[in-house]
DNA sequence: ATGGCCAAGCCTCTTGGA
């Protein structure tokens, strides 16, 4: 089994490469983030020739959650409304961010956590808002369910090895102690991280800006995450960044991360 | 040291990304 998430930045774009990609490498499930279209333009086709189902979540122009997975996609859940409540989501649902769906007795939940914009921005207040439901949400799904993968692009650096520069006195958004513990308290509900179960090492990114030649001189940040419940991160047997797509045409800014069990 | 890119929309500039 292997769930791999990946943020395509633009499917409708990034289609042809994505195929390109499952087809080299067919995990079970893949969880697609900034697909940046609505659900009736996404393109199902190209996805539905390779053997994939389809669970989608967009809007236009911005944010977006897919799930794409070779065994049947169970109880799909959009936004964080269905298990919360939309009188107490309110207007975080407003932005599609969070799809879930249960294969093979997995409970996976698949996030694009809010960029944050600057520091003390609205954009920064809205992204721990934002995280501060996830943990609400993260609660209840833990309550209902024993085997939970919750992946995506978390948009946070969970410490400085995760990034090529660690930040100095002006807070970098993404770096800053209070998204940190915001993340920490989600994963104190009982989540581990996935990667660093088999890699303590710095320098392994999963996010490398276009400008600047970042990827080349490897100035990255590893900000897509997978965090597994206690028995799945036990029987987990390997997480990997795979930066080959990195360095294809026209590429995703964001590289894929796949974890693997035993079958 | 600095700055360097890319996607979508209605579009030749603005917004967003991290």
């Amino acid at each position: 089994m292997k769930i791999a998430t990946w943020n395509v930045n633009s499917i409708r774009t990034r289609q042809g490469l994505v195929c390109d990609w499952l087809q080299a490498n067919p995990v079970d499930v893949l969880c697609i983030q900034e697909t940046k279209v609505v659900d009736g333009d996404f393109p199902r086709e190209p996805f539905a020739a390779l053997g994939y189902e389809l669970a989608v979540s967009g809007q236009k122009s911005y944010n977006g959650v897919a799930m794409m997975s070779r065994s049947p996609l169970k109880d799909v859940e959009i936004g964080f409304s269905p298990r919360l409540g939309a009188e107490v989501v309110g207007e975080l649902d407003a932005q599609k961010r969070a799809i879930a769906a249960t294969v093979q007795g997995i409970r996976i939940i698949n996030l694009y956590v809010p960029n944050g914009g600057d520091y003390d921005s609205d954009k920064y207040d809205y992204k721990l808002r934002w995280l501060n439901q996830l943990y609400d949400y993260t609660k209840l799904t833990l309550d209902k369910y024993t085997d939970v993968c919750i992946c995506g692009d978390f948009n946070i650096a969970p410490d400085d090895r995760d990034i090529h520069t660690p930040p100095g006195k002006t807070p970098v958004v993404g770096t800053t102690p209070v998204e940190r513990e915001a993340l920490q308290r989600v994963l104190s509900l009982g989540l581990a991280d996935a990667f660093r179960k088999f890699n303590s090492e710095a320098q392994q990114y999963s996010w490398w800006d276009y400008r600047a030649g970042a990827f080349p001189r490897n100035r990255g940040w590893r900000i897509d995450h997978h965090y597994l419940t206690e028995a799945l991160y036990k029987r987990a047997s390997s997480c990997v960044i795979d930066r080959e797509p990195r360095q294809w045409t026209k590429p995703s800014d964001h590289t894929p991360v796949v974890v693997e069990w035993p079958d």
